[in-house]
RNA sequence: GGUGAGGUGGCAGAGUGGUUAUGCGUUCGCCUGCAGAGCGAAUUUAUAGGGGUUCAAAUCCCUUCCUCACCUCCA
């Protein structure tokens, strides 16, 4: 597949025919996180279940920033530990983040856990010159790095004159950067410069070295860390290394609200603990990747009522699939020959995978999946969901459902038996064409969450997932 | 100011030279006991403005205007 890659301004051929390595940057752990980050972690969530789908092997890698001056912030100003504060913050964010259907990485590295990685890293870059012990701490020296700016696209005599960098004399260029700060207060370790605490870039270069190795397939994170965070760490990792840092760098659009990019410093955030119980999980993951990720998506009521819409279809589509008519008629329209509907279903699949395969274009894949969705709904309406046409259809369905990390709600057995209860009732009283009756218990249903689709001969039902709770 | 990405129907959103994706919304009609789902028609001969290249441009070139992001912590 192909991955547009930040640093070389063009479409890269991903290899998948051996192990594919992604690192992504998470997310600082000093306060819940939001939709922003929501996104970032369900496109490469998305992402890895699609290459999954595809067969192939991967290690993957997301980190915890769990030291940094705003987790001691929050600490000192809830008088608790900064340790105390990121891990409330990292089970909040599994918490989050599970809800929203999001798998497992195979690692979640912390900074201050590899403290030791990261002296090592800094002794380094001093023993080769890249880095220079200062009154405050250690710095990398941006000089030193001809290719300095080569992702951000960023001149270095312009971004001094930019002037906006921090101005300190103890270091030799405004754009050094601090490796490791030495400081007085908790949290601190021991190096061989004395105590500190590392700079915020070094943990991503020795996390991702240690577990992945140099040169490895894809390095992600939201657009905005593309200067400094991540042209920092090309800095630090190839001048360590000697080698090509990450083979793709990709980069995911800002989420922003009325047209303004969600951040904490704006104070525009909506958390994923609230769009959880405003939208619910699957509502967020169909619009995080309902426009291509590279791009920015505007959160909006109107949008994502919009999205209820398209996902009570898919629901719909679900129940179709899963309860088809028996198999028997004998006049079933030429149009449902497995002749006509299997290379059709073939060309949805085809057409789904080589969106995806084209620089992840969820958008574009997505099209297909509701190609399938409204055309089983269509064959629905007209009693046409055979057991023959659910066997070509569902498996499909399912596995694109799989990708896109969409869960349809389940009921549980004991609700399924006294639903069914109420719709025999139910049938019996509009059998009898007393009507308010039946619609008396159909409204009773509504209440239990579930709808009642009548078709000619049976009813079928839906569990839908509760939508629009919070506020 | 610099750098990057964009401006497509009422809205969202694909499409990088030639059959006007896809979805949502609204209106009317149909289907239904009524709903849900669905069907038909309209909104819709959509590609920011101007110029150019071409038999042919949303797509290539020039130009103007506008938006966003980054240049400070940020997913």
């Amino acid at each position: 597949m192909k991955i547009f890659d930040t640093l070389s301004s063009a479409e890269k051929e991903l290899d998948t025919s051996s192990i594919v390595r992604i690192y992504v940057c998470g997310v600082t752990v000093y306060d819940e996180s939001h939709v922003g980050h929501a996104r970032t972690i369900i496109v490469f969530d998305t992402l890895r279940r699609f290459l999954e789908s595809q067969g192939t092997n991967m290690k993957f890698i997301q980190n915890f920033t769990d030291v940094d001056d705003k987790i001691i912030d929050r600490a000192k100003a809830e008088n608790v530990s900064a340790d105390t504060i990121s891990t409330k913050y990292i089970s909040s964010y599994f918490d989050g983040f599970d809800k929203l259907n999001v798998k497992r990485a195979d690692s979640y590295p912390k900074a201050t856990e590899h403290i030791t990685e990261m002296i090592d890293l800094v002794k380094d870059l001093i023993d080769k010159d890249y880095a220079y012990v200062s009154k405050n701490g250690v710095y990398f020296a941006v000089s030193k790095f001809k290719e300095y700016g080569k992702l951000s696209k960023k001149k270095i005599d312009e971004l001094v004159a930019g002037a906006r960098v921090e101005v300190d004399e103890t270091k030799r260029d405004p754009l050094d950067f601090a490796l490791w700060k030495f400081v007085d207060d908790e949290p601190r370790w021991e190096s061989p410069w004395g105590y500190g605490r590392p700079g915020w870039h070094i943990e991503c270069s020795a996390m991702s070295l240690k577990y992945l190795g140099s040169n490895f397939e894809i390095h992600g994170g939201g657009r905005d860390l593309i200067f400094p965070h991540h042209e920092n760490e090309i800095a630090q990792s190839e001048c360590y290394s000697g080698e090509n840092f990450a083979k793709i760098w990709m980069h995911v659009g800002m989420v922003t609200i009325n047209g303004e990019k969600m951040s904490k410093s704006l104070g525009n955030t909506k958390s994923v603990d609230f769009v959880l119980s405003r939208w619910g999980p699957n509502i967020i993951r169909l619009f995080c990747l309902s426009g291509h990720y590279s791009k920015p998506i505007d959160y909006s009521e109107d949008m994502l009522k919009e999205t209820i819409t398209k996902w009570r279809q898919v629901e719909n589509c679900y129940v179709e699939l899963l309860h088809p008519i028996k198999d028997e008629s004998p006049n079933r329209p030429e149009s449902l020959d497995s002749k006509i509907v299997e290379p059709k279903i073939i060309l949805y699949k085809k057409n789904f995978e080589d969106a995806l395969k084209s620089d992840f274009n969820t958008s574009l894949a997505l099209s297909s999946f509701f190609n399938i969705v409204n055309e089983v709904n269509n064959m629905a309406a007209h009693e046409f969901v055979t057991e023959h046409v659910s066997k070509l259809y569902l498996p499909e369905f399912k596995k694109m459902l799989e990708v896109l990390g969409l869960k349809i709600m389940e009921p549980i057995h004991e609700e399924s038996v006294r639903i069914y209860e109420l719709i025999t009732k139910r049938n019996a009283f509009r059998a009898q064409k007393k009507y308010r009756e039946a619609d008396e218990i159909r409204q009773q249903l509504e209440h239990m969450g579930v709808i009642l689709i009548d078709h000619k001969k049976r009813t079928l039902w839906i569990k839908q997932e509760k939508i629009g709770v919070g506020n």
